[in-house]
DNA sequence: TGATCTTTTGTACGATAGTACAAATCACAT
DNA sequence: ATGTGATTTGTACTATCGTACAAAAGATCA
């Protein structure tokens, strides 16, 4: 009764398609798309150049195949953390919750497929700063419904801010949250040495605390919009 | 005693090197490093190759020159704006003042040329993704400096918040600050056209009030810094 | 004008890129 | 054991990369 298990399962190598997905994941996501080349991630995968061709078709077709095995798990933790985070009671303590919902999936460790991972953010990172087509795509299609549902979540909670002001504060908690991956040593540099950028947890705990205050912050005058124009000098 | 223009200010087309440069700055901020050819950026100045190698010897070297020629004169905007926010009476005013000073010349429209500007901060924060090496040695050479003057002063605002959070804000602000230039047309996605990612002054104001309450929120309790972990699963 | 220096052009070289494809190799059912 | 389909290897093709360099063109001044 103990099967074998088929050539499907495990080639020569065991599971040489997922050598190179995992290989140019990680490089990818620390050196950007251009940088890498697809020879780069055949040798850190142990694998012949031919074989990622022969995987993925071609190099798109790779970095696509390694959205397509996250946007979903991800997008299904985020939502279900959410639907918890929802039926909070306290509406600060919802609040709270509702950002942990988004921030979290997003930063647990690469070795758990199905969570999101911080490997594949800061890839989702790097390549939205390096405009990459194939990413802009999949980004709009699998993550706007994610961040209406959390837009939406948050305006629940803080009905007096107009949707507008939520929004913005939306988008630069992904920029914190970006940025705390792709530079975390940063953190360490700037605190002397007495915080550790690379610390998740230490991390989450810091980005939703900041966050949850921003999004409470009184909401801007909308009344007199020209009224914001002196601050900025040109443009 | 209308001195006519020597051939250092003036070549055949007018200053071929500035055209490179702004070429190169835009291409790199829009599109990476590694993706932009020096064909292309010779190309879109109206130059031939040759040139660009003339100029600046290797691609490496255009990329050094255009942090050259923006960071002086930034930071010296940056600490000008710093030391006038600092005479602030208010503490609350004065926080404010503070953070504006900071985001301010980052967002300053690309065509003043030494004020910082939008272009430039986008092709950092481009590069920071990247982690393109050039880049990263600059940065920490440059950049540092003005960071540090930033947090202390935050800090002077805020003497009861410990110094570890106010580097973590800081570096979420940042990281806000990067990926609102970065993706501005998220924000008009998102909030359905009610926001416009690109208006300067209106992504000025959002910033600087969320990262204000950021600042201000209480400080994270790190008497039990073991308390931290249950939330994140893994790591 | 002619000599000299700076800048631009045109072209070429070696390295490396993405990808295609035939041959070799493997797992497995018969 | 052998045939079959799936995978891996090795190699080669073409395109493009960064850069070098000689020749052409322009500017400057005796």
């Amino acid at each position: 009764m103990v099967r074998k298990p088929t050539s499907n399962e495990t080639a020569r190598k065991p599971n040489m398609r997922e050598a190179i997905l995992a290989a140019a994941e990680e490089l990818f996501a620390t050196n950007g798309f251009n940088a890498v080349s697809v020879r780069d991630i055949a040798h850190a995968a142990g694998a012949n150049p031919g074989s990622v061709t022969y995987h993925f078709k071609t190099k798109d077709g790779l970095l696509l195949e390694i959205y397509r095995r996250h946007c979903g798990p991800m997008n299904l933790r985020r939502s279900e953390l959410l639907a918890a985070a929802r039926r909070v009671r306290d509406l600060q303590d919802r609040l709270e919750a509702i950002v942990r919902a988004y921030v979290v999936p997003a930063f647990t460790s690469g070795s758990d497929l199905a969570g999101g991972g911080a490997r594949f953010t800061r890839l989702r990172a790097v390549m939205s700063a390096e405009g990459n087509e194939v990413a802009r795509k999949i980004i709009a299609q699998t993550f706007d419904d994610t961040s209406h549902a959390f837009i939406d979540a948050v305006h629940e909670s803080l009905p007096h801010i107009p949707r507008t002001d939520i929004v913005w504060r939306s988008h630069f908690l992904l920029g914190a949250l970006y940025y705390s991956l792709v530079t975390p040593e940063r953190v360490s540099r700037l605190s002397r040495g007495e915080a550790d950028g690379s610390d998740a947890a230490g991390a989450i705990e810091q980005l939703v605390q900041a966050t949850v205050a921003a999004f409470q912050a009184p909401a801007l005058d909308q009344a007199a919009p020209a009224r914001r124009r002196p601050a900025v000098s040109k443009t």
